[in-house]
DNA sequence: TCAACTACATAACACCTGTTGTGAGGTAAA
DNA sequence: TTTACCTCACAACAGGTGTTATGTAGTTGA
């Protein structure tokens, strides 16, 4: 349990290194200051450095995944998938922070594909969330017969990962506001024309 | 012209270590041993490591503007602009070799406001370059007129570049020609409905 | 009380990093 | 030939890296 939370402890010190100084940057040292101790802590909670950087990518993961399902508490309908939906964009500060460590890992795992499969997992997850979604959804009725599940779960991932991105490079991108009304067009694009 | 080609070598030799190894093992020894020399000659045509990085980054850059800008030669229509978006996407190795670096570079960039306002720069021409092409469409009533041409130059970059990330860590991505129809769906539902 | 264990500090290790300086060979102009 | 310059090799440097071993309080359990 202490253990547990103690680990947690290291892993959010090195998303704030990570978030301010880079990922290239979060030596074992930087994250025992960050966590105002010495590395012995680091070291006797994590065996190696990539076993604390895949930690950290999880607890990444983890994050988002509980972000969705807690979205999904509401009843059926075209609203939860949005509600689903808007949990990946960068609406709030915590959001945001997510998201950047997220894509720092991201790049990280280029030239890595041990890392890279751990995206792949996770991505697959909410790929596999939103089709389900979707499928009720057409099930009953909600949405248009014609449309394939499974290439508007990648379409709609997508889309809210690229804005989630172009708001993290762009000065001039959506507003959290255009965000929303954007997948929320999209959505709708989705549902009976009648 | 020969000191011009030359750095374009240490920056190809360059993208080709991080793709293969990952930015951050990518070092001025990698880089000269997959140039087939010693490090003399990077520092000989590079003042710093930041200086490369910053070259082979705009290089990038460089690469996606030159391929948008011979997209654009065509006459004037929805399919120049369902063009241009293409060019976007990963769909031949090379603009999978080059999503893998921007990528790699984008993760690098968080903590680094330099390197990020660099991202900045070039998101900005790109997206003004979409723009430009909706409001020409637009102009020539191509394109309803409700629509708003800053908020769908964001999204449709937002589209593509979370479409092309999607391939890249996605296993049952769309495939290809999934994503073109995606592309030229979306553009289609900007066009007059009569 | 004694033993075992957890939680951490400290220090040392070998390794790799970017950077710099020196020098050699080749070429081209004076 | 001499001079200057471009291109590159090579060696050395200080500093940072992950990792490991050792030590030391404090706690727990018998």
């Amino acid at each position: 349990m202490a253990q547990r939370d103690r680990r947690h402890d290291v892993s959010e010190a090195a998303w704030r290194v990570i978030v301010r100084e880079g990922l290239d940057r979060t030596s074992m040292r930087a994250i025992a200051h960050e966590l105002g101790c010495t590395t012995g802590v680091v070291t006797h909670y994590f065996r190696d450095k990539q076993d604390l950087i895949l930690f950290a990518l999880h607890q990444v993961t983890q994050a988002l995944l509980q972000g969705m399902q807690s979205a999904q508490q509401q009843p059926l309908g075209c609203d939860r998938l949005v509600a689903v939906l808007l949990t990946f964009l960068p609406l709030d500060a915590e959001r945001q922070n997510i998201l950047q460590v997220w894509v720092a890992f991201l790049g990280y795992a280029i030239g890595r594909p041990e890392l890279m499969a751990e995206h792949q997992r996770s991505a697959g997850e909410l790929r596999a969330l939103i089709m389900e979604e979707l499928q009720a959804l057409q099930a009953a009725q909600h949405l248009r017969a014609d449309i394939d599940p499974a290439v508007e779960a990648n379409t709609l991932l997508a889309l809210v990962n690229g804005i989630g991105l172009d708001s993290l490079i762009q000065a001039q991108c959506l507003s959290p506001v255009q965000q929303q009304q954007v997948v929320q067009r999209y959505v709708d694009g989705l549902r009976h024309s009648a």
